[in-house]
RNA sequence: GCGCUUGUAGCUCAGCAGGAUAGAGCAGCCGCCUCCUAAGCGGCAGGUCGCAGGUUCAAAUCCUGCCAAGCGCACCA
C-alpha cells in the first residue's frame, strides 16, 4: 500500500511550528522516496514525532521515526535512522543531523537560524509569544465567585491568582476571553447577612440582642451596621422583644436549632422592616461587593463581567432553564420538591431544583447560568472551583447534557487548597468564628507580587504550602525576587550604558548576533526561543505554573551569564551590541511572562526603600 | 462504603499527549565581590519515581490491583 503514514503532532505557532513542519516534511519526503526505491516496504500507517530536544547535546529537534518504523520494517532502528538521514534533502536551516541513542534522529539548526529569535523578540516586543492556538474561539473563564457575605480570604486567593493568570495566558494564545465573577446576590446566605447586619445595627441603637450562632460574626458586620446607622439613624430600630418574637430557640438553648433560629429571624426581619429590609440588604451587599472588588483590584485581578445571580431570578432565566429541562422530561416531583434526574446523565444522584417550600435551589440558578453561558455562544466555558467543589463536575455536566448542550464545552478546573505556614507552623483558619486571614491582609503582609506568584507556582491541582516568611523574604531563596532581579539587572545595565558614555545600536547588534557563541549565550537563546511554546502549552493544558517554572529557568541562565560575562566592559563594539540585544530580549520575555502572572517587573530592586512600607 | 485528587531527594515541588544518564529550590558541606546591584554565581553530596503486576522497541509518564494521605457524598450555600 502506498503513502504510509504519517501523522505528526503539530505545535502551531509561528516560527517554531514552521520549523517542526519543515523538518517533518523533509522526513516524510525521505521515507516516500525510500518506499519508491523499494528500500522500505510499509503496509500500514505509522505516527511519528518531531519534537524539541530536551538536552542541547541532542541538537535542537529530534524524531523518533526510526524507532517507530523498526517493527513494521523489521529492521534495526539505528540502521533505519541512518538510511533516512542519508536520504534527507538539503536545507539551509540545518547544519547537521545525527543518529543517537536507541535510534533517535537529532537535527541541528544552523547558528544563523538559531539566533534569529533575538531579532524577532526585539521586533515583536511584548507581542512575542503570541500564538494562534485559540484563534477565533470565545472562551469564558469564571473564577472566585465567592459569596458576597464577607471579605475574600486567603482561600479565595489561589483561585483569583490562577483564574486571572489563566485568562491572560489564554488571551496571549489568541482566545477571546471573558473573565467573570458570578455574584451570589440572592438566597438564604444573603438573608442571613442582611439579618446579621440589622441585629448589629439594633445593638448599636442600644437594644440587647443575643447574636445568633449561625449569623455572620465578623467585625465587618459592625462596619456595615455603623454605616447604616450613620445614614438612617434610628429609623429601623425595633425592640429586641419584637424581633425575637416566636423565634425558635438557638443552638445551645433548650430545644434549640440554629438553622431554624436564623430562618425565623429572617422571616421576622422581613415582616417587621418591610421595604426597609431591602435597603439593609442592599447596603450590605454593596459594601461587601465593593470590598471584594477593591481587594481584587489590589491583587491585580480584573474582570470583564460581574454576573448577578439575582438577574437570573429577576429575568426569566431560571424559569426558562427549568422549562427547558421539563420539556425534555428531565424533571419530576417527589415529596413536594422538584427534582432533576441527574443520574440519567451520569451524576451519582438526582438533584433538587425547587424545594418543598417553593424556593429554588442554588443549583437551579447554576443551571440557568450555565444555559446563559451557552446562549452567549462560548466555544468553551471554564469554571475554576475550589477542590471541595468537585462534586459539581458531574451535576453541571449532567445539566448541560439534559439541556441539549455539548458537555465537553465545559471544563471544570479544581484548585487545591493552599495551606499558610508561618514560622514553620500551619495557620488554622475558621470562617465560622469570623477569624480568618483575609486576602487583603495577605497582600499587606507579603505584597501582591509574591502572593500572586506563590499561588501559581505549583500546579493548580496540587496542594500548596504557602510559606509566608519565604514570600516576605528579600533573599535569594525567594523565587519571585530571583526572577524580578534578572529583569532589574538588565534595566540596570541599560541605565549604566549612558553613564559609561556608551550607546546601544540594535542594528550593529543584529549584524553581529552570531558572535554570541558562548555556552551561556546559547543557553539563553535556546530558552528564549521556547517561550511561545511555553505559553501555548500553558494555554492548552491550563497549566499556569509552567510559565512560572519557565521564568525561573530563564532567570537562572541569565544570572549565570551575567556572572560569567561582561556586557558593558568589553572593547569589541560588535559583541557589546549583540549582547545588549540579547539582554534586551531577555528583559522583554521576562516582563512578558511576569505580566501573564499578574506580577510586576521592577526596573530596580532596592531593599532599603522596601522597608518603608 | 462510594466517588474525585495526590504519593518523585531530608523538606517543598518540576517532569507525566511514553523516549536517550529522573530535574530545581531549600536545608547540609566547600568556594567566588579592586569588575554592569552578592536579592547573584560555581562546586560537592543526596532518589529501588508508594508497592505489585500488565501494555510497549521504550514506562516516573499509559492500564489494573493493593497500600497511604486529602477532599466530597444535604429539600446547604
Amino acid at each position: 500500500m502506498r503513502g504510509a503514514l504519517i501523522k505528526c503532532q503539530v505545535f502551531l505557532s509561528s516560527q517554531r511550528i514552521q520549523m517542526i513542519g519543515h523538518i517533518h516534511e523533509l522526513v516524510t519526503h525521505a521515507i516516500e522516496s525510500l518506499q519508491n526505491k523499494g528500500v522500505f516496504e510499509l503496509d500500514h500507517t505509522v505516527e511519528f514525532n518531531i519534537e524539541r530536544s530536551k538536552d542541547s547535546k541532542h541538537g535542537d529537534y529530534a524524531s523518533n521515526v526510526a524507532m517507530v518504523l523498526a517493527k513494521p520494517l523489521k529492521m534495526n532502528p539505528r540502521e533505519i535512522a541512518q538510511i533516512i538521514c542519508d536520504e534527507l534533502a538539503e536545507t539551509h536551516h540545518l547544519s547537521k543531523t545525527e543518529v543517537a541513542g536507541p535510534g533517535f534522529i537529532n537535527f541541528f539548526l544552523t547558528d544563523a537560524c538559531r539566533v534569529q529569535v533575538v531579532r524577532k523578540i526585539l521586533t515583536l516586543q511584548d507581542e512575542f509569544g503570541d500564538n494562534a492556538t485559540g484563534e477565533g474561539q470565545r472562551i469564558s473563564v469564571e473564577f472566585v465567585s465567592a459569596n458576597p457575605t464577607g471579605p475574600l480570604h486567603v482561600g479565595h486567593g489561589r483561585g483569583a491568582a490562577f483564574g486571572s493568570s489563566l485568562s491572560n495566558i489564554l488571551r496571549k494564545s489568541g482566545y477571546q476571553v471573558d473573565s467573570e465573577y458570578y455574584v451570589n446576590d440572592h438566597g438564604r446566605q444573603m438573608d442571613i447577612l442582611a439579618t446579621s447586619v440589622w441585629l448589629r445595627y439594633l445593638e448599636l441603637c442600644g437594644e440587647q440582642v443575643t447574636f445568633p450562632a449561625n449569623g455572620y460574626k465578623g467585625e465587618y458586620i459592625y462596619d456595615i451596621a455603623r454605616k447604616a446607622r450613620n445614614k438612617w439613624g434610628d429609623d429601623y430600630r425595633h425592640t429586641a422583644v419584637e424581633v425575637f418574637a416566636q423565634v425558635c430557640a438557638d443552638e445551645g438553648q433548650l430545644g434549640g436549632d440554629k438553622e431554624k433560629h436564623i430562618d425565623d429571624l429572617i422571616v421576622n426581619s422581613k415582616e417587621i422592616l418591610g421595604e426597609g429590609y431591602e435597603k439593609i440588604f442592599k447596603i450590605a451587599l454593596k459594601f461587601i461587593l465593593n470590598g471584594i472588588k477593591d481587594d481584587l483590584e489590589a491583587f491585580n485581578v480584573h474582570y470583564d463581567k460581574w454576573f448577578s445571580e439575582k438577574s437570573l431570578h429577576d429575568s426569566d432565566g431560571i424559569d426558562r432553564a427549568l422549562a427547558r429541562l421539563d420539556e425534555g422530561g428531565h424533571l419530576y416531583k417527589k415529596e413536594g420538591a422538584l427534582w432533576f434526574n441527574a443520574t440519567h446523565f451520569g451524576d451519582e444522584k438526582d438533584r433538587v431544583v425547587m424545594r418543598e417550600n417553593g424556593l429554588k435551589t442554588y443549583f437551579a440558578s447554576d443551571i440557568a447560568y450555565l444555559m446563559n453561558k451557552f446562549e452567549r455562544g462560548f466555544d468553551q466555558s471554564i469554571y475554576v472551583f475550589g477542590a471541595d467543589h468537585h462534586g459539581y463536575i458531574a451535576r453541571l455536566k449532567a445539566a448541560a447534557k439534559a439541556l441539549g448542550f455539548d458537555a465537553d464545552k465545559i471544563t471544570i478546573l479544581l484548585v487545591q487548597f493552599a495551606h499558610l505556614f508561618k514560622e514553620g507552623e500551619k495557620i488554622q483558619m475558621s470562617t465560622r468564628s469570623g477569624q480568618f486571614v483575609t486576602l487583603a491582609e495577605l497582600i499587606e503582609e507579603v505584597g501582591c507580587d509574591a502572593a500572586r506568584f506563590f499561588y501559581v507556582m505549583r500546579s493548580h491541582d496540587q496542594h500548596l504550602d504557602f510559606d509566608l516568611d519565604l514570600a516576605k523574604s528579600q533573599t535569594n531563596d525567594n523565587p519571585v525576587y530571583y526572577i524580578q532581579y534578572a529583569h532589574a539587572r538588565i534595566c540596570s545595565i541599560f541605565r549604566n550604558l549612558e553613564s559609561e558614555g556608551l550607546s546601544h545600536n540594535e542594528e550593529i547588534g543584529h549584524v553581529a548576533i552570531e558572535s554570541l557563541s558562548e555556552a551561556h549565550e546559547q543557553a539563553i537563546i535556546r530558552l528564549l526561543s521556547q517561550y511561545p511554546e511555553v505559553v501555548q502549552k500553558a494555554a492548552q493544558n491550563f497549566a499556569v505554573n509552567t510559565v512560572a517554572n519557565y521564568l525561573r529557568e530563564l532567570a537562572q541562565v541569565f544570572h549565570s551569564f551575567y556572572n560569567a560575562h561582561q556586557v558593558l566592559q568589553i572593547d569589541n563594539e560588535n559583541l557589546r551590541n549583540a549582547r545588549l540585544n540579547l539582554c534586551k530580549a531577555v528583559r522583554i520575555v521576562v516582563a512578558s511572562g511576569l505580566s501573564l502572572l499578574g506580577t510586576s517587573a521592577p526596573e530596580e530592586m532596592r531593599s532599603d526603600e522596601k522597608k518603608n512600607d
